[in-house]
DNA sequence: AGCACGCCGACT
DNA sequence: GTCGGCGTGCTC
Protein backbone atom coordinates (compact mmCIF):
# COMPACT_ATOMS: atom_id res chain seq x y z
CA UNK A 1 0.00 0.00 0.00
CA UNK A 2 1.71 2.61 -0.93
CA UNK A 3 1.47 6.15 1.20
CA UNK A 4 -0.04 9.36 -0.40
CA UNK A 5 1.99 12.61 -0.03
CA UNK A 6 1.69 16.16 -0.24
CA UNK A 7 4.59 18.57 -2.18
CA UNK A 8 3.63 22.00 -0.46
CA UNK A 9 4.90 25.67 -1.14
CA UNK A 10 5.02 28.07 0.65
CA UNK A 11 5.57 32.24 -0.19
CA UNK A 12 8.80 31.99 1.63
CA UNK A 13 12.23 32.04 -0.30
CA UNK A 14 13.21 28.37 -0.51
CA UNK A 15 13.41 26.84 -3.22
CA UNK A 16 12.33 23.55 -2.79
CA UNK A 17 8.61 22.42 -1.54
CA UNK A 18 7.94 20.42 1.89
CA UNK A 19 6.49 16.92 1.86
CA UNK A 20 3.55 16.39 4.26
CA UNK A 21 1.73 13.26 4.36
CA UNK A 22 -2.26 13.10 3.52
CA UNK A 23 -4.65 11.31 6.02
CA UNK A 24 -7.01 9.12 4.46
CA UNK A 25 -9.87 11.16 5.22
CA UNK A 26 -8.17 14.13 2.71
CA UNK A 27 -6.97 11.87 -0.24
CA UNK A 28 -10.29 12.51 -2.39
CA UNK A 29 -9.66 16.36 -1.93
CA UNK A 30 -5.69 17.11 -2.33
CA UNK A 31 -5.20 17.73 -5.28
CA UNK A 32 -2.25 20.42 -7.09
CA UNK A 33 -3.23 23.99 -6.78
CA UNK A 34 -5.39 23.52 -3.30
CA UNK A 35 -4.06 26.04 -0.52
CA UNK A 36 -3.75 23.16 2.93
CA UNK A 37 -2.70 24.33 6.52
CA UNK A 38 0.29 22.74 7.72
CA UNK A 39 2.51 22.55 10.72
CA UNK A 40 5.97 24.40 9.55
CA UNK A 41 8.59 24.94 12.21
CA UNK A 42 6.15 24.92 14.77
CA UNK A 43 3.60 27.34 13.30
CA UNK A 44 0.62 27.00 11.44
CA UNK A 45 0.93 27.77 7.43
CA UNK A 46 -0.99 28.24 4.28
CA UNK A 47 0.93 26.17 1.81
CA UNK A 48 -0.07 25.25 -1.99
CA UNK A 49 -0.26 21.71 -2.50
CA UNK A 50 2.26 21.51 -5.85
CA UNK A 51 1.88 18.08 -6.71
CA UNK A 52 1.69 14.48 -5.17
CA UNK A 53 3.84 11.87 -4.51
CA UNK A 54 4.24 7.99 -3.45
CA UNK A 55 7.38 8.51 -1.26
CA UNK A 56 9.63 10.84 0.37
CA UNK A 57 12.98 11.55 0.90
CA UNK A 58 12.14 12.21 4.87
CA UNK A 59 11.43 10.02 7.50
CA UNK A 60 9.49 11.32 9.14
CA UNK A 61 6.47 13.57 7.78
CA UNK A 62 3.85 15.49 9.46
CA UNK A 63 -0.09 15.42 8.38
CA UNK A 64 -1.95 18.25 6.67
CA UNK A 65 -3.50 19.48 8.93
CA UNK A 66 -6.35 21.08 6.84
CA UNK A 67 -7.25 21.07 3.30
CA UNK A 68 -8.69 24.45 3.33
CA UNK A 69 -10.14 24.27 -0.57
CA UNK A 70 -12.74 21.92 -1.68
CA UNK A 71 -12.05 23.34 -5.64
CA UNK A 72 -8.27 23.99 -6.20
CA UNK A 73 -7.79 28.15 -5.84
CA UNK A 74 -5.05 27.97 -8.50
CA UNK A 75 -6.06 26.08 -11.70
CA UNK A 76 -3.12 23.81 -13.10
CA UNK A 77 -1.90 25.91 -15.58
CA UNK A 78 -1.14 28.78 -12.56
CA UNK A 79 1.58 25.63 -11.74
CA UNK A 80 2.96 26.28 -14.68
CA UNK A 81 3.08 29.60 -14.92
CA UNK A 82 4.51 29.97 -11.53
CA UNK A 83 7.91 27.84 -11.95
CA UNK A 84 8.48 29.83 -15.22
CA UNK A 85 7.16 33.66 -13.47
CA UNK A 86 10.25 31.88 -10.39
CA UNK A 87 12.76 31.68 -12.59
CA UNK A 88 11.93 35.08 -14.60
CA UNK A 89 11.47 36.96 -11.57
CA UNK A 90 13.85 35.39 -9.10
CA UNK A 91 11.87 34.42 -6.43
CA UNK A 92 10.65 30.80 -5.36
CA UNK A 93 8.21 28.93 -6.97
CA UNK A 94 6.00 29.51 -3.82
CA UNK A 95 6.55 33.23 -3.68
CA UNK A 96 5.51 33.41 -7.24
CA UNK A 97 2.18 30.78 -6.85
CA UNK A 98 1.22 33.60 -3.52
CA UNK A 99 1.39 36.45 -6.42
CA UNK A 100 -1.55 34.43 -8.00
CA UNK A 101 -3.93 34.81 -5.12
CA UNK A 102 -5.62 37.55 -3.62
CA UNK A 103 -4.11 38.21 0.03
CA UNK A 104 -7.58 36.92 1.22
CA UNK A 105 -7.10 33.67 0.35
CA UNK A 106 -3.18 33.86 1.86
CA UNK A 107 -5.02 33.82 5.10
CA UNK A 108 -6.08 29.99 6.38
CA UNK A 109 -9.80 30.56 5.24
CA UNK A 110 -11.58 27.91 4.42
CA UNK A 111 -12.89 28.26 1.26
CA UNK A 112 -15.85 26.05 0.17
CA UNK A 113 -17.38 25.55 -3.25
CA UNK A 114 -20.35 27.25 -4.34
CA UNK A 115 -23.71 26.28 -3.35
CA UNK A 116 -25.55 23.64 -5.99
CA UNK A 117 -24.50 22.44 -9.17
CA UNK A 118 -20.52 23.55 -9.57
CA UNK A 119 -20.38 25.72 -12.39
CA UNK A 120 -18.26 23.68 -14.82
CA UNK A 121 -14.35 24.50 -14.07
CA UNK A 122 -12.96 24.40 -17.58
CA UNK A 123 -9.86 24.99 -17.09
CA UNK A 124 -8.32 25.47 -20.88
CA UNK A 125 -4.82 23.42 -20.51
CA UNK A 126 -1.64 24.98 -21.37
CA UNK A 127 -2.21 25.22 -25.38
CA UNK A 128 1.55 26.37 -25.40
CA UNK A 129 1.27 28.11 -28.33
CA UNK A 130 2.78 31.44 -28.56
CA UNK A 131 -0.08 34.11 -28.34
CA UNK A 132 0.33 37.43 -30.74
CA UNK A 133 2.13 40.30 -29.29
CA UNK A 134 0.47 43.65 -30.95
CA UNK A 135 1.87 47.13 -30.31
CA UNK A 136 -0.65 49.78 -30.81
CA UNK A 137 1.31 52.76 -31.05
CA UNK A 138 -1.02 55.56 -30.86
CA UNK A 139 0.62 59.24 -30.75
CA UNK A 140 -2.34 60.05 -28.84
CA UNK A 141 -4.25 57.42 -27.48
CA UNK A 142 -7.11 57.78 -29.21
CA UNK A 143 -7.57 56.56 -32.60
CA UNK A 144 -6.23 53.23 -31.19
CA UNK A 145 -9.71 52.15 -29.55
CA UNK A 146 -11.94 52.06 -31.77
CA UNK A 147 -9.82 49.02 -32.97
CA UNK A 148 -9.10 47.36 -30.01
CA UNK A 149 -12.63 47.82 -28.47
CA UNK A 150 -13.48 45.73 -31.70
CA UNK A 151 -11.21 43.18 -30.98
CA UNK A 152 -12.38 42.80 -27.21
CA UNK A 153 -16.08 42.61 -28.08
CA UNK A 154 -14.71 39.76 -30.39
CA UNK A 155 -12.64 37.96 -28.24
CA UNK A 156 -15.64 38.55 -25.83
CA UNK A 157 -18.22 36.91 -28.53
CA UNK A 158 -16.21 34.11 -29.53
CA UNK A 159 -16.15 32.71 -25.33
CA UNK A 160 -12.75 34.04 -24.33
CA UNK A 161 -12.11 36.20 -21.58
CA UNK A 162 -10.58 39.34 -21.80
CA UNK A 163 -8.04 41.77 -19.09
CA UNK A 164 -7.38 45.07 -19.44
CA UNK A 165 -4.46 46.39 -17.50
CA UNK A 166 -4.14 50.41 -17.00
CA UNK A 167 -1.40 51.73 -14.71
CA UNK A 168 -3.19 53.76 -12.40
CA UNK A 169 -6.10 55.49 -10.92
CA UNK A 170 -5.75 58.00 -13.38
CA UNK A 171 -6.37 56.17 -16.28
CA UNK A 172 -8.95 54.15 -14.91
CA UNK A 173 -11.95 56.10 -15.51
CA UNK A 174 -11.07 57.29 -18.81
CA UNK A 175 -10.56 53.54 -19.86
CA UNK A 176 -13.64 51.84 -18.14
CA UNK A 177 -15.77 55.38 -19.97
CA UNK A 178 -14.45 53.87 -23.11
CA UNK A 179 -15.63 50.18 -22.68
CA UNK A 180 -19.14 51.24 -20.93
CA UNK A 181 -19.11 53.25 -24.13
CA UNK A 182 -18.90 50.34 -26.48
CA UNK A 183 -22.00 48.30 -24.64
CA UNK A 184 -19.33 46.39 -22.41
CA UNK A 185 -19.69 46.17 -18.56
CA UNK A 186 -16.24 45.65 -17.06
CA UNK A 187 -15.58 44.04 -13.71
CA UNK A 188 -13.45 46.57 -12.12
CA UNK A 189 -10.20 45.17 -10.37
CA UNK A 190 -9.88 47.99 -8.10
CA UNK A 191 -11.20 48.97 -4.39
CA UNK A 192 -13.00 47.43 -1.78
CA UNK A 193 -12.14 45.77 1.11
CA UNK A 194 -9.84 42.12 0.91
CA UNK A 195 -12.82 39.79 0.62
CA UNK A 196 -14.60 41.83 -1.87
CA UNK A 197 -10.95 41.32 -4.14
CA UNK A 198 -11.61 37.66 -3.38
CA UNK A 199 -14.92 37.63 -4.64
CA UNK A 200 -14.13 39.27 -8.00
CA UNK A 201 -11.30 37.34 -8.48
CA UNK A 202 -13.98 34.30 -8.04
CA UNK A 203 -16.47 36.03 -10.32
CA UNK A 204 -13.49 35.97 -12.96
CA UNK A 205 -11.89 32.71 -12.29
CA UNK A 206 -15.02 30.83 -11.97
CA UNK A 207 -16.58 32.41 -15.70
CA UNK A 208 -19.45 34.36 -14.29
CA UNK A 209 -17.38 37.61 -15.64
CA UNK A 210 -15.70 37.95 -18.87
CA UNK A 211 -13.97 41.30 -19.15
CA UNK A 212 -11.86 42.68 -16.27
CA UNK A 213 -9.79 45.96 -16.08
CA UNK A 214 -7.48 46.34 -13.25
CA UNK A 215 -3.51 47.51 -11.88
CA UNK A 216 -0.67 45.31 -12.30
CA UNK A 217 -1.86 42.46 -9.80
CA UNK A 218 -4.91 41.71 -12.26
CA UNK A 219 -2.40 40.47 -14.96
CA UNK A 220 -1.67 37.78 -12.40
CA UNK A 221 -5.14 36.99 -12.50
CA UNK A 222 -6.14 32.78 -13.66
CA UNK A 223 -8.23 33.37 -15.58
CA UNK A 224 -9.27 29.84 -17.64
CA UNK A 225 -9.81 29.85 -20.89
CA UNK A 226 -8.04 33.26 -21.56
CA UNK A 227 -7.97 34.82 -24.80
CA UNK A 228 -6.21 38.55 -24.98
CA UNK A 229 -4.55 41.09 -22.56
CA UNK A 230 -4.62 44.81 -23.04
CA UNK A 231 -2.00 46.81 -21.28
CA UNK A 232 -2.88 50.28 -21.44
CA UNK A 233 0.38 52.81 -21.40
CA UNK A 234 2.89 49.35 -21.49
CA UNK A 235 5.75 51.71 -21.02
CA UNK A 236 4.68 53.19 -17.52
CA UNK A 237 6.80 52.19 -14.55
CA UNK A 238 3.40 51.47 -11.99
CA UNK A 239 3.55 47.72 -14.15
CA UNK A 240 6.53 47.11 -11.85
CA UNK A 241 5.87 45.55 -8.62
CA UNK A 242 7.75 47.98 -6.06
CA UNK A 243 8.60 45.54 -3.64
CA UNK A 244 9.76 41.57 -3.87
CA UNK A 245 9.15 40.01 -5.91
CA UNK A 246 9.95 42.33 -8.36
CA UNK A 247 7.58 41.16 -11.68
CA UNK A 248 6.54 43.62 -14.21
CA UNK A 249 3.04 43.30 -15.34
CA UNK A 250 3.93 43.50 -19.06
CA UNK A 251 6.61 40.88 -18.80
CA UNK A 252 4.56 38.81 -16.85
CA UNK A 253 1.91 38.89 -19.76
CA UNK A 254 4.57 37.82 -22.23
CA UNK A 255 4.94 34.68 -20.71
CA UNK A 256 1.06 34.04 -20.39
CA UNK A 257 1.17 34.57 -23.87
CA UNK A 258 3.50 32.13 -24.64
CA UNK A 259 2.00 29.15 -22.00
CA UNK A 260 -1.67 29.93 -22.32
CA UNK A 261 -1.76 31.44 -26.15
CA UNK A 262 -3.37 34.90 -25.16
CA UNK A 263 -2.61 37.58 -27.11
CA UNK A 264 -1.53 40.32 -25.72
CA UNK A 265 -2.05 43.82 -27.20
CA UNK A 266 0.12 46.86 -25.41
CA UNK A 267 -1.22 50.22 -26.06
CA UNK A 268 1.58 52.96 -25.69
CA UNK A 269 2.58 56.78 -27.23
CA UNK A 270 6.42 55.97 -26.07
CA UNK A 271 6.92 52.36 -26.26
CA UNK A 272 9.10 50.87 -24.10
CA UNK A 273 12.03 49.35 -26.07
CA UNK A 274 10.82 46.01 -24.49
CA UNK A 275 7.63 46.28 -25.79
CA UNK A 276 8.65 47.46 -29.30
CA UNK A 277 11.17 44.27 -29.53
CA UNK A 278 8.97 41.83 -28.81
CA UNK A 279 6.25 43.39 -31.69
CA UNK A 280 8.78 43.20 -34.01
CA UNK A 281 9.83 39.09 -33.24
CA UNK A 282 7.73 36.90 -35.78
CA UNK A 283 4.55 36.60 -33.40
CA UNK A 284 4.22 40.21 -33.10
CA UNK A 285 2.54 43.06 -35.00
CA UNK A 286 2.91 46.17 -34.75
CA UNK A 287 -0.21 49.10 -35.58
CA UNK A 288 0.71 52.58 -35.85
CA UNK A 289 -2.09 55.34 -35.09
CA UNK A 290 -0.36 58.59 -36.16
CA UNK A 291 -1.79 61.83 -34.81
CA UNK A 292 -1.20 65.65 -34.35
CA UNK A 293 1.99 66.21 -31.71
CA UNK A 294 2.61 69.81 -30.14
CA UNK A 295 6.61 70.50 -32.03
CA UNK A 296 9.38 70.29 -29.13
CA UNK A 297 11.58 73.07 -29.70
CA UNK A 298 15.25 72.16 -28.18
CA UNK A 299 16.72 75.02 -26.22
CA UNK A 300 20.45 74.91 -25.80
CA UNK A 301 20.93 76.98 -22.14
CA UNK A 302 24.52 77.36 -22.87
CA UNK A 303 23.44 80.56 -25.38
CA UNK A 304 22.21 82.41 -22.56
CA UNK A 305 23.52 83.98 -19.36
CA UNK A 306 21.67 82.98 -16.62
CA UNK A 307 21.69 83.23 -12.44
CA UNK A 308 22.96 80.50 -11.15
CA UNK A 309 20.01 77.57 -10.27
CA UNK A 310 18.10 79.49 -12.12
CA UNK A 311 15.30 77.93 -14.69
CA UNK A 312 13.99 80.86 -16.21
CA UNK A 313 15.62 81.82 -20.11
CA UNK A 314 15.41 84.32 -21.70
CA UNK A 315 13.19 82.28 -24.54
CA UNK A 316 11.17 80.81 -21.85
CA UNK A 317 10.45 84.25 -19.96
CA UNK A 318 9.23 85.65 -23.41
CA UNK A 319 7.06 82.46 -24.46
CA UNK A 320 5.38 82.36 -20.92
CA UNK A 321 4.65 86.43 -21.20
CA UNK A 322 2.70 85.76 -24.49
CA UNK A 323 1.26 82.94 -23.40
CA UNK A 324 0.15 84.78 -20.17
CA UNK A 325 -1.25 87.56 -22.13
CA UNK A 326 -3.72 85.22 -24.44
CA UNK A 327 -5.07 83.52 -21.09
CA UNK A 328 -3.57 80.61 -21.70
CA UNK A 329 -1.93 77.91 -19.44
CA UNK A 330 1.49 76.54 -18.99
CA UNK A 331 2.92 73.73 -17.18
CA UNK A 332 6.47 73.50 -16.34
CA UNK A 333 8.23 70.46 -15.71
CA UNK A 334 11.00 69.80 -13.11
CA UNK A 335 12.58 66.71 -11.48
CA UNK A 336 10.95 65.66 -8.29
CA UNK A 337 13.98 65.58 -6.42
CA UNK A 338 14.59 68.91 -7.34
CA UNK A 339 11.38 70.37 -5.27
CA UNK A 340 9.13 72.82 -6.72
CA UNK A 341 9.82 75.36 -3.85
CA UNK A 342 12.85 77.74 -5.40
CA UNK A 343 11.05 77.34 -9.17
CA UNK A 344 7.93 78.59 -7.81
CA UNK A 345 9.59 81.02 -6.06
CA UNK A 346 11.75 82.11 -9.28
CA UNK A 347 8.18 82.31 -11.27
CA UNK A 348 6.19 84.28 -9.03
CA UNK A 349 8.90 87.16 -9.01
CA UNK A 350 9.08 87.21 -12.57
CA UNK A 351 5.25 86.89 -13.25
CA UNK A 352 3.90 88.84 -10.20
CA UNK A 353 0.42 89.02 -11.52
CA UNK A 354 0.08 85.56 -12.57
CA UNK A 355 -1.47 82.92 -10.21
CA UNK A 356 1.18 79.98 -10.03
CA UNK A 357 1.23 76.95 -8.34
CA UNK A 358 2.83 73.82 -7.53
CA UNK A 359 1.63 69.93 -8.06
CA UNK A 360 3.53 67.42 -6.90
CA UNK A 361 3.20 63.89 -5.39
CA UNK A 362 1.89 65.12 -2.34
CA UNK A 363 -0.43 67.60 -3.69
CA UNK A 364 -4.59 66.79 -3.25
CA UNK A 365 -5.62 67.94 -6.62
CA UNK A 366 -4.94 69.63 -9.56
CA UNK A 367 -4.58 73.11 -9.35
CA UNK A 368 -7.40 73.77 -11.94
CA UNK A 369 -7.24 77.69 -11.97
CA UNK A 370 -3.83 78.92 -12.08
CA UNK A 371 -1.96 80.20 -15.02
CA UNK A 372 1.23 78.18 -14.40
CA UNK A 373 1.65 74.86 -12.81
CA UNK A 374 5.28 73.81 -11.65
CA UNK A 375 4.78 70.39 -11.47
CA UNK A 376 6.94 67.06 -11.39
CA UNK A 377 6.15 63.97 -13.02
CA UNK A 378 2.72 63.17 -10.65
CA UNK A 379 1.43 65.72 -13.50
CA UNK A 380 1.20 62.62 -15.35
CA UNK A 381 -1.66 61.04 -13.95
CA UNK A 382 -3.91 63.62 -15.68
CA UNK A 383 -2.25 62.52 -18.95
CA UNK A 384 -5.51 61.71 -20.05
CA UNK A 385 -7.66 64.60 -19.53
CA UNK A 386 -5.34 67.85 -18.67
CA UNK A 387 -4.22 69.99 -21.95
CA UNK A 388 -2.15 72.39 -21.55
CA UNK A 389 -1.31 75.62 -23.98
CA UNK A 390 2.46 75.61 -23.18
CA UNK A 391 4.58 73.17 -21.82
CA UNK A 392 8.79 73.58 -20.98
CA UNK A 393 10.98 71.10 -19.44
CA UNK A 394 13.07 73.09 -17.36
CA UNK A 395 16.10 70.80 -17.21
CA UNK A 396 15.61 67.73 -19.18
CA UNK A 397 19.40 66.81 -18.47
CA UNK A 398 18.42 65.55 -15.39
CA UNK A 399 16.66 62.49 -17.28
CA UNK A 400 19.92 61.76 -18.44
CA UNK A 401 22.13 61.45 -15.11
CA UNK A 402 20.39 58.52 -14.10
CA UNK A 403 23.13 54.91 -14.88
CA UNK A 404 20.57 52.77 -15.71
CA UNK A 405 19.68 51.69 -19.48
CA UNK A 406 16.27 53.16 -19.51
CA UNK A 407 17.56 56.72 -19.25
CA UNK A 408 17.38 57.29 -23.01
CA UNK A 409 13.93 56.08 -22.97
CA UNK A 410 12.79 58.21 -20.22
CA UNK A 411 13.73 61.35 -21.68
CA UNK A 412 11.89 60.02 -25.45
CA UNK A 413 9.07 59.49 -23.25
CA UNK A 414 8.94 62.69 -21.18
CA UNK A 415 8.51 64.61 -24.09
CA UNK A 416 6.70 62.54 -25.94
CA UNK A 417 3.89 62.83 -23.45
CA UNK A 418 3.93 66.25 -22.90
CA UNK A 419 4.03 66.78 -26.65
CA UNK A 420 0.68 65.24 -26.35
CA UNK A 421 -0.64 66.91 -23.42
CA UNK A 422 0.38 70.65 -25.17
CA UNK A 423 -1.43 72.58 -27.87
CA UNK A 424 1.31 75.11 -29.09
CA UNK A 425 4.61 74.21 -28.40
CA UNK A 426 6.89 72.33 -25.70
CA UNK A 427 10.15 74.00 -24.70
CA UNK A 428 13.06 71.71 -23.83
CA UNK A 429 15.55 73.58 -21.83
CA UNK A 430 18.97 71.51 -21.94
CA UNK A 431 22.65 71.93 -22.26
CA UNK A 432 23.18 69.45 -25.24
CA UNK A 433 20.40 70.32 -27.88
CA UNK A 434 22.88 67.81 -30.07
CA UNK A 435 21.72 64.57 -27.75
CA UNK A 436 20.55 62.67 -30.79
CA UNK A 437 18.01 61.22 -28.23
CA UNK A 438 16.42 64.54 -27.73
CA UNK A 439 16.70 65.19 -31.20
CA UNK A 440 14.66 62.11 -32.13
CA UNK A 441 12.19 62.87 -29.06
CA UNK A 442 11.64 66.70 -30.79
CA UNK A 443 11.06 65.10 -34.29
CA UNK A 444 8.00 63.95 -35.93
CA UNK A 445 9.15 60.22 -37.01
CA UNK A 446 9.94 58.42 -34.03
CA UNK A 447 10.65 55.27 -35.43
CA UNK A 448 14.27 56.05 -35.92
CA UNK A 449 14.98 56.56 -31.89
CA UNK A 450 13.49 52.98 -31.75
CA UNK A 451 16.52 51.66 -34.36
CA UNK A 452 19.23 53.22 -32.34
CA UNK A 453 17.61 52.45 -28.66
CA UNK A 454 17.54 48.70 -29.73
CA UNK A 455 21.07 48.66 -31.63
CA UNK A 456 22.32 50.11 -28.17
CA UNK A 457 20.65 47.88 -26.23
CA UNK A 458 21.93 44.96 -27.92
CA UNK A 459 25.08 46.32 -28.12
CA UNK A 460 25.78 46.92 -24.14
CA UNK A 461 23.84 43.63 -23.13
CA UNK A 462 20.95 45.11 -21.74
CA UNK A 463 17.16 43.80 -21.63
CA UNK A 464 15.85 42.83 -24.29
CA UNK A 465 18.46 41.36 -25.51
CA UNK A 466 20.60 40.22 -22.80
CA UNK A 467 18.87 40.15 -18.74
CA UNK A 468 20.52 41.95 -15.64
CA UNK A 469 20.26 41.49 -11.80
CA UNK A 470 20.14 43.68 -9.69
CA UNK A 471 21.34 42.40 -5.82
CA UNK A 472 20.14 45.21 -3.59
CA UNK A 473 21.90 44.74 -0.07
CA UNK A 474 20.19 47.38 2.38
CA UNK A 475 20.99 47.93 5.83
CA UNK A 476 20.56 50.57 8.64
CA UNK A 477 24.43 50.98 8.68
CA UNK A 478 26.02 52.24 5.52
CA UNK A 479 28.84 50.96 5.79
CA UNK A 480 27.39 47.45 6.63
CA UNK A 481 25.48 47.66 3.26
CA UNK A 482 28.57 48.63 1.80
CA UNK A 483 30.60 45.55 3.00
CA UNK A 484 27.93 42.71 2.37
CA UNK A 485 27.33 44.22 -1.16
CA UNK A 486 31.27 43.91 -1.74
CA UNK A 487 30.89 40.21 0.26
CA UNK A 488 28.02 39.37 -1.90
CA UNK A 489 30.03 40.45 -5.18
CA UNK A 490 33.39 38.11 -3.98
CA UNK A 491 31.19 35.48 -3.86
CA UNK A 492 29.64 35.68 -7.16
CA UNK A 493 33.01 36.36 -8.84
CA UNK A 494 34.09 32.81 -7.39
CA UNK A 495 33.08 30.32 -9.97
CA UNK A 496 31.32 32.46 -11.93
CA UNK A 497 30.04 30.92 -15.15
CA UNK A 498 31.74 32.12 -18.63
CA UNK A 499 29.36 34.83 -20.42
CA UNK A 500 28.63 36.46 -17.03
CA UNK A 501 29.07 40.22 -16.62
CA UNK A 502 29.82 41.35 -12.61
CA UNK A 503 29.40 45.22 -11.92
CA UNK A 504 31.26 46.37 -9.30
CA UNK A 505 28.83 47.60 -6.31
CA UNK A 506 27.49 50.90 -6.70
CA UNK A 507 25.00 52.88 -4.57
CA UNK A 508 21.61 52.17 -5.43
CA UNK A 509 19.49 54.32 -7.63
CA UNK A 510 17.63 55.46 -4.13
CA UNK A 511 21.23 55.17 -2.00
CA UNK A 512 18.98 55.77 0.92
CA UNK A 513 15.21 55.22 1.80
CA UNK A 514 12.95 54.66 4.57
CA UNK A 515 16.19 55.10 6.68
CA UNK A 516 17.95 52.24 4.73
CA UNK A 517 20.98 52.18 3.00
CA UNK A 518 21.20 50.49 -0.60
CA UNK A 519 24.08 48.75 -2.18
CA UNK A 520 23.61 47.47 -5.35
CA UNK A 521 25.43 44.50 -7.36
CA UNK A 522 24.85 44.10 -11.38
CA UNK A 523 24.87 40.94 -13.06
CA UNK A 524 24.77 40.22 -16.51
CA UNK A 525 24.26 37.49 -18.62
CA UNK A 526 22.58 35.93 -21.76
CA UNK A 527 20.66 32.52 -20.70
CA UNK A 528 18.73 33.72 -17.61
CA UNK A 529 18.66 30.00 -16.69
CA UNK A 530 22.48 30.33 -16.34
CA UNK A 531 22.48 33.70 -14.93
CA UNK A 532 19.56 32.87 -12.04
CA UNK A 533 21.28 29.65 -11.99
CA UNK A 534 24.51 31.07 -10.40
CA UNK A 535 22.44 34.04 -8.14
CA UNK A 536 20.53 31.08 -6.57
CA UNK A 537 23.60 29.15 -6.05
CA UNK A 538 25.30 32.11 -4.05
CA UNK A 539 22.27 33.30 -2.31
CA UNK A 540 21.83 29.39 -0.96
CA UNK A 541 25.04 30.04 0.89
CA UNK A 542 25.22 34.26 1.40
CA UNK A 543 23.84 35.24 4.96
CA UNK A 544 23.68 39.04 5.37
CA UNK A 545 24.74 40.09 8.67
CA UNK A 546 22.66 41.80 11.39
CA UNK A 547 19.68 43.34 9.62
CA UNK A 548 20.99 43.13 6.02
CA UNK A 549 18.45 42.16 3.46
CA UNK A 550 19.45 41.19 0.12
CA UNK A 551 16.82 41.48 -2.82
CA UNK A 552 16.95 40.09 -6.22
CA UNK A 553 15.76 42.55 -9.11
CA UNK A 554 15.30 40.96 -12.59
CA UNK A 555 15.64 44.13 -15.17
CA UNK A 556 14.83 46.97 -12.86
C1' DA B 1 11.00 34.39 6.10
C1' DG B 2 10.98 33.28 11.04
C1' DC B 3 12.93 30.99 14.78
C1' DA B 4 15.71 28.25 17.96
C1' DC B 5 20.20 27.27 19.29
C1' DG B 6 24.80 28.29 20.69
C1' DC B 7 28.68 31.24 21.11
C1' DC B 8 30.98 35.15 23.33
C1' DG B 9 31.42 39.65 25.83
C1' DA B 10 29.31 42.58 29.60
C1' DC B 11 27.40 43.42 33.82
C1' DT B 12 24.54 42.71 38.56
C1' DG C 1 26.91 33.37 37.23
C1' DT C 2 23.32 34.97 33.44
C1' DC C 3 21.62 38.37 30.04
C1' DG C 4 21.55 39.53 25.34
C1' DG C 5 23.44 40.51 20.70
C1' DC C 6 24.59 38.15 16.66
C1' DG C 7 25.93 34.26 13.38
C1' DT C 8 24.24 29.69 11.76
C1' DG C 9 21.30 26.32 10.29
C1' DC C 10 16.65 24.37 9.72
C1' DT C 11 11.90 24.11 8.54
C1' DC C 12 8.91 18.35 5.50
Amino acid sequence: MSSCIARVAFGIPVETPFDYSVPDSYRSCVSPGVRVLVSFAGRKKVGIVVSLAGSSDFPELKPLLAVLDEDPSLPPHALRLAEVFALRFGCSLGEALELFLPGYWRLPRKRLAPAGALPALRIQASRNVRGAVELYFDDRLRKCWPVLLEKIGQTLKSGQRVLVLVPDAGYLDDTLGRLRGYGLDPLVMAGGTQKQEAGRWDDLCRGRRRLAAGFISAALTPVPDLGLIVIVDEESQSYKHDQSPFYHAREAVFLRSRLEGCTVAMVSLAPSAEAWHEASLPNGRMIRFTDSLAPARLMDLGNFKMRRGSVLSLPLRITLEKILQAKGRAVLYIQAARGTASVMQEIKEAFIYARVAGYDSSSAQWPGSADIVVATQSLFRFRSSLVFDFSCVLDIDREFHRLDHRAAHAAFSLIRYLRAMTRTEVLVQTRNAADPTLQLAAADDPLPFYAGELEQRREMGFPPFRHIVALVARSADAQLACDEAKRLYDMLLKDCPAGLVLMEPQPDRSAVLRGKYRWCVVIQGGALKVLMGHVRLVLRTFRGKKDTVVTVNVDP
